[in-house]
DNA sequence: AAGTATTCTAGAAAAATATTCTAGTTTCAT
DNA sequence: ATGAAACTAGAATATTTTTCTAGAATACTT
């Protein structure tokens, strides 16, 4: 387990370099002097300053790929999968709020950047594993019909919004407190009628 | 009236260069040389790269705003505006789908840049003309009761999330194909039960 | 129409930033 | 202890953004 590693220093001195300034308003030599690392060590790890950003993105989500990996195996209802869905979402980012703030921002960059397909297959895989848990409570007709490419942005998509503004300071309501709100609504709106 | 001008070209290649190439990959320079403006003619016009995007950015945010606003105009029921909002926002992301990628894919970017505050406060505006033509039907109890602030995110998160995939590629359903659903989901998440 | 101010265009020069490269240092398995 | 591989360093280079000075077009005044 160890010390965090010359490679995480850097990731967590990019981190907080977004947070603080702005993806863009960030330069390497501001990464390099807050993690105490060289310019030579830097690209040595990553090979650019996409591959950072990139890196940051794809840790983070597979944070939050590994709470819902945990929940799943805790839940055995239709009911209980669509708001753990949306709980653990509204977990993790309560939990990370700056990496939160910096995904939600940053998702189109790294879409774009060399490393989009590898971000794709990432998600091809995560929205493919919730497919595999909900199927029997779909099959069994517990779910609303409606194509599946729609079903995730149904369930996750009101919770993603908010949290957007919640993290923007645009809301005057919290984010935990809306949580049970947000399952709700999640559920209402795909259970079938 | 009249032709486009300078500063219309100027943005209009930017948005191709940043459609074909990401935002991060297209310089100055290949903007400019689309363009056929000059280096100085373009940093006259807008003084740096990010308000190139900004302008972009607010501009497109605009156009769905008075689209919006022409809806309205014609509509005049608890459900029709909520179908509305929906409605709207798929037919203007059909209409100017280069234009959608960017705004979604660019959202953080200009939050983050210099003109964040400008973005913020015509959010707010645009929330608050909302929330204005909703008051009377939220008064007279034709909505679920919850907080303003979640309200928008209930109705317009699903179609964004949506959205972005499609955009992305990455549905097998067509926006068009699911425009009615999307609306009636909305529906179902707000209306008084 | 001539003069004047303002907006706009140009591209070279300067500044800022990202990336490469060469040379050393540590780590670790043998 | 030795050699290979991983890592670190920072100067040198390349790229990209931004500034600056000057000149052309346009509108405005008399």
């Amino acid at each position: 387990m160890g010390r965090p590693s010359r490679k995480d220093d850097i990731l967590q001195a990019a981190l907080a370099c977004f947070s603080e300034q702005g993806v863009d308003a960030t330069t390497i030599e501001m990464i390099r002097d807050r993690s105490g690392a060289s310019i030579g060590s830097l690209y040595h790890h990553f090979g650019n300053k996409e591959r950072i950003i990139a890196a940051l993105y794809l840790e983070g989500v597979s944070g939050y790929a590994r709470l819902l990996e945990a929940g799943f195996a805790r839940v055995d209802t239709a009911k209980g999968c669509i708001k753990l869905l949306v709980g653990c979402y509204v977990d993790w980012v309560l939990t990370n709020p700056d990496w939160a703030r910096f995904i939600l921002h940053s998702r189109g960059r790294v879409e774009a950047s060399e490393l989009g397909e590898q971000l794709r297959e990432t998600n091809r895989l995560h929205h493919g594993r919730i497919d595999e848990v909900l199927r029997p409570y779909r099959e069994s007709g517990a779910y609303r019909e409606m194509p599946r490419d729609c079903f995730v942005s149904v369930v996750i998509g009101p919770v993603q919004d908010f949290t957007r503004n919640w993290l923007a300071g645009r809301t005057r309501t919290s984010l935990a407190d809306c949580r049970e709100l947000f399952m709700q609504v999640a559920w209402d709106a795909v259970r079938a009628l």
